[in-house]
DNA sequence: GCACTATATGATAATATTAACATATATTTG
DNA sequence: CAAATATATGTTAATATTATCATATAGTGC
């Protein structure tokens, strides 16, 4: 049982980090975000907007959140920013999740 | 542009789903509980509190929650109550963060 | 420099999540 | 049935997240 214990404790950052991360992303539209990001490399915040049907500073809002977070990245071109994944990894959340038959 | 807005459209409720599961395991308790039960197949409320480190009745609500969502099962034997993982798919959640490199 | 567009920022309100605490319920044991 | 134990429940407080709105900033074209 210390042994567990210790163990827990030792990882107590990692479930914290991934914890944060998770949070960055368990949102529909963030979901959506990345999704879409998966299979367009990248967009500008006008384009989201119009593709999610969703207000611009809100959309901006979650932009620059998954950006601190390290999920995306951004570059700027002219008026536009355009917006684009960091970890291509992230996209297999949505797959893992879609496995689990825990969606009751 | 329509077509992106459409998928969208019909993809809403997924994306809803899975917020809402990865809303129920965002949280670093509620993660470490999972990562405990990949390994221990069962465990009562109070195995759990204890190796946690955590009050029983937060435990319990964090037990229930994820239960609620499918994400864990329980059975009584007397006076414990043993939970233990409903999908064990939700375990590679963990993994896919870790792999990500965006916990800067 | 002015008007226009795209994006960001900041404040606040609405809502959801988490924690803490007190207590209830259910089971076992004597 | 009383005492002890394990768990659940319900309430409230603390905190975090999300949405909304108003406005600021920055780049473009005239």
């Amino acid at each position: 049982m210390v042994t567990e214990a210790s163990k827990i404790k030792i990882n107590k950052e990692k479930y914290e980090k991934a914890a944060y991360i998770l949070k960055a992303v368990a949102h529909p539209t963030r979901l959506a975000i990345i999704q879409l990001l998966e299979f367009q490399e990248k967009l500008t915040v006008n384009e989201i907007c119009e593709i999610l049907n969703c207000e611009q500073s809100l959309v901006s809002h979650h932009l620059i959140n998954m950006k601190l977070r390290g999920i995306l990245k951004s570059h700027k071109d002219g008026l536009n920013v355009y917006y684009s994944l960091k970890e291509r990894e992230i996209t297999k959340l949505l797959e893992c999740i879609e496995k689990c038959e825990c969606n009751m």
